[in-house]
DNA sequence: TTACAGGTCTTGT
DNA sequence: ACAAGACCTGTA
């Protein structure tokens, strides 16, 4: 058991911020598959308890849930500088952090996400996992398949409820077959030269390749503007979002107005 | 029944 | 360069 400040953490805010598709909350307690594993959460006032052994929150939980990163440095870039509506934004999702997720799972997922609806997102991804996934070490959930576990024509079973996605997916899983150690090289980019490796292909556009680079690489400067986002902004800032304010962190302070926006 | 959902691709100017 | 229109499909 471990027991960290809820200070910057909210295991429902950061579920419930749409930059991942498998967390589960139930009576409270949040389960976060990753990486084979299986983690819960229960929040105890201004303490957060995690199921997991001092082993796995230094290799693997510590790192997936950005622990290190220093979020203190945002609120005082809000308090500084945000004006009143991203400050509201920030009150409700300051608990909200940008996960370190399995870069593979983020550009499936997110080509799912095209033109969808998160629970239609969800319900796809959970299935993927139940089909081609392997047990978590809990026995009971399922892991996120391995490109390398799976056959690209994989996607094409219709019980997925991929749509006209699957070409997409098919394509991605046939490159990263055919170009082992293209995921691991990307990890080495800079953000600007990533956007552009991730545009190359098939069914990756602008705002696509940027919830990867932001949710898979953890480049926080991307700021995937999408439906919801492009509303807020004409909504309010007509006259342009200053993102000089907030260099090289624009992306979590996306996050927060995105949060805001659809709730 | 029709419209919508964390967009992207293709085609026509 | 830029503006339509098409696109799977579950849900309301």
């Amino acid at each position: 058991m471990i027991e960290i400040s809820a200070q910057y953490f909210s295991p429902k805010d950061i579920m419930k911020s749409g930059q991942c598709f498998r967390w589960h909350e139930e009576n409270g307690i949040v389960t976060v598959p990753a990486f084979g594993k299986m983690l819960k959460m229960v929040p105890d006032g201004d303490r957060v308890l995690l199921t997991s052994s001092e082993e796995d929150f230094d290799l693997i939980w510590r790192d997936y849930l950005d622990l290190d990163f220093d979020y203190e440095k945002i609120e005082k870039l809000v308090d500084g500088y945000a004006d009143s509506h991203l400050k509201e934004a920030y009150s409700l999702g300051k608990g909200i952090r940008i996960l370190k997720q399995d870069p593979w799972e983020v550009i499936v997922s997110f080509l799912i996400s095209q033109n969808n609806n998160i629970a239609r997102i969800s319900d796809s991804i959970e299935r993927i996992s139940e089909k081609a996934g392997k047990f978590c070490d809990d026995g009971v959930h399922f892991s996120f398949p391995d490109p390398f576990d799976i056959t690209p024509s994989f996607f094409e079973d219709r019980s997925l409820g991929l749509g006209y996605r699957v070409p997409y997916l098919t394509h991605i899983c046939e490159y990263v077959q055919n170009n082992p150690g293209w995921i691991e090289s990307l990890k080495r980019l800079e953000y600007e030269d990533l956007y552009e490796e991730l545009l190359k292909r098939k069914g990756i556009g602008p705002k696509v390749a940027n919830c990867i680079c932001l949710f898979g690489f953890h480049k926080t400067e991307a700021f995937p503007i999408d439906t919801h986002v492009k509303s807020l902004l004409d909504k309010y800032y007509p006259s342009g979002f200053d993102h000089e304010r907030f260099k090289g962190v624009a992306g979590i302070i996306q996050q927060y107005l995105f949060y805001y926006e659809i709730r």
